[in-house]
DNA sequence: CGGACAAGCTGA
DNA sequence: CAGCTTGTCCGG
């Protein structure tokens, strides 16, 4: 028997033949991971084809030289079907398939597996499921299906539906989650794997196989169904290249298997409902997982107000767990002098310099400081104008008459206080409130990216399930969403408003189509020393063969558009390499 | 990737 | 021309 092997060597992207010994017949198969001599040394691979060895006991393409025998079988790999997944994506995300199959094994090596559990879940009592699903499912398999469930929804029972049918892959953005998932399944009765702890486990067969972004390539024998929890959220998205989605990887695997994929999303993102169904469930019961949005006007407040309105003033000095997000760290990020006026900008570069300390100013595009000067006057009085997260925490404890705490990616202080001032972390480190408001929600709706209204609307969700939504949990009034503003008709707050994401996803595929970026065609983005030479190959490609498109430098960044997928991966397939590194960032986040 | 080997550069 | 650096090729 002879086995195919791709080194786990990245850089070497080249398969190598050897003969399988004897002892090894039975558990080598594709997948499988080994050790094998090659060059003078000794590199894991994976098995990726075996055939029975001709009399000569050669390769199989004239290679007539004698093989070398395997150093070694290392352990279980990913099932035949996800090797051939990684190919599929390799060409997808113009990447290597060795370091999707990376992602696809186990940590460790996995020599034995345990035995088979298949044990599914009871059938949930409640569930959200569309009588369109049910219906469907029974009929041929498809396109995958988005199902918006509002963010204060429980995904379980949906689950529990799918993984009657057989083995279910499910991928969440974030390990905490799926913690809480597999819990509430066990407690159903199922047999739960958790990557990549459980891998050995899911590898020998589980009823529920559950994991981050990378679960989308874990093991699962037998696959019946695939689900995606939260669809819209970046994190399910690698950042490395290559920059697969593991809510596509896991529509292309249910595809190949002719299982359902079912991504479920509070908020889907266009990209998200581009060739899927979209499933809604009755618009009374979508409302009521969304929390009350309060839209605070800011137009008519006296500027001296700062951040804090009346509706923001009244909930901090509330009983309530209220937390309060900004998205400025340190102190001040535009100051003005408070004698002349100038607005405190950098000696060498001139870009504003920020306070994040009441000693010194610093400069966030080149890092230079200086004292809390005027550089026009030398006054050392200097007005705040756009407040910091670390002032408004001493300016909210002067309001509030109670302890605030202060969260951002650096860290926390005093984090788990019931009042919390913080950035965007604040929302992921906390899991329940009865407030939460947004002190100046215009940078997120004015950001310069191209997504941006979606990521506000998807922050406006996540507020919402940790306020749990519109019915009043016991004891607690329901939960409610602040959101300071000076654009209250913006698209994203009236979508919110009324519990309808359909209403931003209308709008904002009406930009893209009128931009002509994704999901309307497919783009790359290309970076890196060897960009310039890459580029240069587009136009002089020897065949015409798939027009791409080349767009820019913006900032060292090309992008590269074609039609669709298809056309974006095979243009990247013929284009030559440079010998500098090229960086190729297919669908990237960041537009 | 890492080793082998070839082609190019330097010094006396 | 030895001795070294730099580049290119290849591995089963």
């Amino acid at each position: 028997m002879v086995a195919r092997v791709l080194p786990s060597e990245a850089a070497i992207d080249k398969e190598f033949d050897y003969l399988v010994p004897s002892a090894a017949r039975g558990v080598v198969q594709v997948g499988t991971v080994v050790r094998a001599d090659l060059g003078g040394r000794r590199v894991g691979g994976w098995v990726v084809e075996t055939w029975e060895a001709g009399p000569s006991g050669a390769g199989r393409e004239g290679t007539d030289r004698e093989l070398r025998p395997l150093a070694l079988v290392s352990g279980w790999g990913p099932e035949p079907e996800v090797v051939e997944l990684a190919g599929w994506a390799a060409w997808r995300w113009a990447g290597r398939r060795a370091s999707l199959l990376a992602t696809a094994s186990p940590e460790r090596r996995a020599p034995v597996l345990p035995a088979a559990a298949r044990r599914p879940p009871a059938t949930p009592a409640v569930t959200l499921i569309p009588d369109e699903l049910v219906a469907a499912l029974a009929g041929e398999p498809g396109e995958p299906w988005v199902l918006r469930l509002p963010p204060s929804a429980d995904p379980t029972p949906v689950v529990a539906w799918l993984a009657r049918r057989g083995p279910t892959l499910v991928v969440v953005p974030a390990l905490d989650r799926a913690a809480v998932l597999a819990e509430r399944l066990r407690r159903a009765g199922a047999d739960v794997a958790v990557l990549p702890e459980d891998w050995a486990q899911a590898r020998a067969g589980a009823a529920v196989v559950i994991g981050s972004r990378a679960a989308a390539w874990g093991p699962c024998p037998g696959l019946a169904a695939v689900v995606v929890i939260d669809g819209h959220d970046p994190a399910l998205i690698q950042e490395q290249v290559p920059t697969w989605s593991a809510v596509d990887v896991a529509a292309e695997r249910a595809r190949r298997t002719g299982a359902p994929c079912v991504v479920i999303s509070p908020c889907p993102s266009v990209e998200l409902l581009a060739g899927a169904r979209l499933l809604r469930i009755p618009p009374d019961a979508e409302r009521a997982g969304w929390s009350v949005i309060d839209v605070v006007d800011r137009r008519p407040d006296d500027p001296r107000l700062g951040l804090y309105s009346r509706a923001v003033v009244d909930a901090v000095r509330s009983e309530a767990v209220v937390l309060c997000v900004l998205n400025r760290v340190g102190r001040a990020r535009l100051l003005a002098c408070a004698a002349c006026g100038t607005v405190a900008d950098c000696e060498r570069c001139g870009a504003a310099v920020a306070s994040l300390n009441p000693e010194e100013l610093s400069c966030p595009r080149c890092g230079l400081t200086r004292p809390m000067v005027c550089r026009s006057c030398t006054s050392t009085r200097l007005r705040q104008l756009r407040v910091g997260v670390s002032r408004a925490r001493e300016e909210l404890e002067a309001l509030a008459g109670r302890p605030v705490g202060e969260i951002t990616a650096a860290g926390e202080v005093e984090g788990d206080a019931d009042l919390v001032v913080g950035t965007e972390a604040v929302l992921h480190r906390r899991s329940r409130a009865d407030v939460v408001a947004f002190l100046d929600f215009d940078q997120h709706l004015l950001a310069a990216r191209l997504r941006a209204p979606e990521e506000a609307l998807a922050l406006l969700a996540r507020a919402s399930r940790l306020t749990g939504g519109r019915r009043a949990r016991s004891g607690r009034s329901p939960g409610r969403v602040l959101v300071q503003t000076r654009l209250p008709d913006h698209p994203v707050l009236v979508a919110a408003g009324v519990a309808d994401p359909g209403r931003l996803a209308d709008h904002e595929l009406a930009v893209r189509r009128q931009l002509r970026l994704p999901p309307v065609t497919a783009v790359a983005a290309v970076s890196g020393p060897g960009a310039p030479d890459l580029v240069a190959g587009v136009a002089s490609r020897p065949e015409p063969a798939v027009p791409l498109e080349v767009l820019g430098p913006d900032q060292d960044r090309w992008l590269l558009r074609a039609a669709d997928h298809v056309a974006l991966a095979d243009g990247l397939a013929g284009l030559a390499r440079p010998q500098e590194r090229v960086r190729i960032d297919v669908d990237p986040q960041r537009l």
